[in-house]
Order: C-alpha cells, then sequence, then structure tokens
DNA sequence: GTGGTCTAGACCACG
DNA sequence: GTGGTCTAGACCACA
C-alpha cells in the first residue's frame, strides 16, 4: 500500500507520513483500522524502524492516528485532521490560481479544467 | 526588489531565485534588462556570495537568465521559460483538484473560489 | 464501574490503578470493601490478567488496598493514602499556580477562577 | 542554563523540550535569541545530537522557535504558542482544583495557599 | 560551521 | 509481540 521512492526529494518518513495521511483522509483507511506495526512496515519498505517511527509519530501529533504501547497504531477519527486538511488545500488552491492568473492564464481556462478533471 | 527572509523555510538561495523568476515572469524584469552583480547583490541582502551565486546559477539553467562574461547577467527571452513554468503550475492545479475532490470539495465550490479570487 | 478506553494516553493497567483509587478517595468504596477478582475484572475488560494484576499490585503498595491470600483484594483504611495523595495533589497545585504566575496570571484570576468551579 | 536529569521519568529530549519552553514562554529567552547549536548543546549535556535535536524539533512544531539551516535556531515570536500554554495550563488548574474538592479540600484552603504563594 | 535525515542496533515499557 | 527512547555515527544541504 506504501510505497517509498528514493528519487523523490521528500524525506522517507514524510513519504511515509504523506502516504498514509492521504489513505486517512481520502477513507481508504477508516478509523480504527490497525496500521502496519513499526517493524513489519519497516522491514516490508527496507528502512530503519526509526524512520517508520517518525512517520508514525507526527502523524500522531497531527491526530490522525493514534497509538498504544503494546498494542499497534490505529486510524483515529479523522474529522478534525481532515477539516484542517482541507483548509490548507484551498489555501493552496487560492494562492496558486493567483499565481497563474499573474501569468496571463484567464479564471476560463482554469474553469474549463476544472470540468475536464470532472471525467 | 529582492528581499530575503530568514523565517521563510525556502533556503535563502531559492527565496532569491523565486524572487528574480517572479518578476521576470510576471513582466516587471524585461528580456534584456541586466542583473545587479552578485559581489552588489549579496552585500545588498548581506548574505554569501555563494548563495547568490546559486541562484543565478539555477535561473540561468532554467533559461530565465543568460550570463555574459565579464559583462553580468541578463534576463533572456522569457518565452520558453514562461511556458514551462506554466505547464508546471497547471499540473499542479490539476492534482491540488483531483485531491480537494476525493476529500469532497465538488467542482462548484471551486469555480466560486474561482470568480472570488478575480476580483 | 471500572472502564478502560484504548485512546487514552494512558496504560491500561494505571487507568485501573486511577480508576479505583479515584473511587477509594472519594468514598465510593469504602474500607472493607472487595474488588472484583483479578480475574473476573480481566474477562469483563476484555484485558490481559497481567495488567489488571499490576494495578493491584500498585494499588497495594500505595496502602489503598490490602490483598488476603486466598480471599480477594480490599479496600483498605483510607486515610493514610488519602494524606499522601492529598500532599501529592497540593504539589502539583502550587506548582502550577508558581508557572501561571510566571507567565502573568494574577492570583486575582485565579481566585475567581475557583469560585466558578465551586458551584 | 538547560539540565538533564536522568532520574526524571520524562525522556531527555522533553527534558530539553520542556525547559527551553519554559525559559521562553518566562521571557528569559527573547524573540530573536539564537539557541545553542545542537551538537554544542548535545556534548555540554552529554547525550545523543538526535536527542537534542527531536527537542528543537518540537519546539518549532509548537511555533516557539525556528530552525535556519546552516545559521542556527532562533527563538520565535512566542505570542502564539504563549497563549495556548496559558490555556492548557488553566485548563489543568480547574481539573486539579476540582479533584482536590472531592477529596475534601475545600477552597477556602486553596485561597489560602494562593496568598501563601505570592510571598 | 549550521540544521536535517538516515542507519544499525540497543534497551525499556506494555500486553 | 507492540510502540517509545536513546546512542553512535554517517551523509547531505546550506551559509
Amino acid at each position: 500500500m506504501i510505497q517509498v521512492n528514493y528519487q523523490d526529494s521528500r524525506p522517507i518518513y514524510q513519504q511515509v507520513h504523506d502516504g498514509f495521511r492521504r489513505q486517512i483522509l481520502a477513507g481508504v483507511l477508516r478509523p480504527g483500522d490497525q496500521l502496519p506495526s513499526v517493524r513489519e512496515l519497516s522491514t516490508r519498505l527496507a528502512v530503519n524502524p526509526n524512520t517508520v517511527q517518525r512517520a508514525y509519530r507526527e502523524l500522531e501529533q497531527e491526530g490522525c492516528v493514534y497509538s498504544v504501547r503494546g498494542k499497534g497504531s490505529f486510524v483515529a477519527d479523522a474529522s478534525d485532521a481532515a477539516r484542517a486538511h482541507q483548509a490548507e488545500l484551498l489555501g493552496r488552491f487560492d494562492s496558486l490560481v493567483q499565481e497563474l492568473q499573474a501569468l496571463g492564464v484567464t479564471p476560463e481556462q482554469l474553469r474549463q479544467r476544472l470540468e475536464g478533471g470532472t471525467t
């Protein structure tokens, strides 16, 4: 499910983090689902356990995941994290639009692109 | 014209690079205009000359700027760089839209946002 | 009576421990009352018997509970444990107050908060 | 300035973190002040650089500190973090008061303690 | 020189 | 078995 790409400029821990977060926010992983253990995932991805641990820790700090010592790591109720994440993406959307318009792209072109993606 | 913010998470060389690129693509700096010398800019910004050097080098690699030994650095014809840059931004736009829709944001909501930003 | 919450950051043995201690110190459980057996409670809570065992052991070490081989665990005279516990909480109270005052919160504000909570 | 106590139940990285946060929020360290470098502090405290690094990283995630690669770590404008921290402490204050009252401590006793600490 | 990431592997706490 | 902390030391990006 999670993949690591050494060509990616993002650090590995963040690729793992982003991968899970996306799946959680998209509903692929649902509240209460158990994540693979740190050890299992680290061997599967052939990375250091610390690296996976850090990804999980940051997910937990964001409220996407909760960990129980001796039991495992689980998907948390996503509502809060989801709302924050959506707000962040909309902010990025706005600034991208602004930048594109500064380069001469018309809102009309962007609107057409929106429809294109709906297909 | 160019400013450096130490609290910005981007490295300084990239702030310098982004600042010039934006001005070039937006038409503030026009083809043939001369950029400040590495030495002058580095003292003005109170940063290491290497840092400015690297910003100029990357601008040149992108085709935004050309250097003439012993003369200085000049803004190149923007068309090529602009086209590439615009394509990159549009790609980011598409993937952002896709992700937002995965989170349940409707194209209608995004369209309204587009109009809001047109002001 | 006792509940376990896996989302709680405290380990389970401590949730069990704290739950009993609170009930004992508050007088819900009175000296001489019998606690449920380790086996019964562990099945009721669906946790490992070791976990309950440890909670009981620590309660006993604190003097909140005493065990009689072959009979069970019973609430001890609370006075000793209560005094120790109250002293500990008062200590925490003092250091909290000190820290809040260092941040500019006036004793007056805290006094008002005290009254608010009396309701 | 910062000390590590191996008897303390808190992990080392958190002792370092808490120590700096307290000094920052109390105004001992002021916005813009430079923190000791990761390497310097780690040798001074005789701990691993990673441990200090983690403390700094979490301070940065909280907005107490900002780090610039190649330059150092600096105290951020504390206002936001301070407000959040104070709210957290007041919450702890309330629940402590509630617990103490459940044990029979009167608000009057607590009020006297407040004045005692003012000295 | 600075901070940031990663590995290899240890030990602890918990169930 | 699980997650959490820590060490020792490497390598990279940046100034």
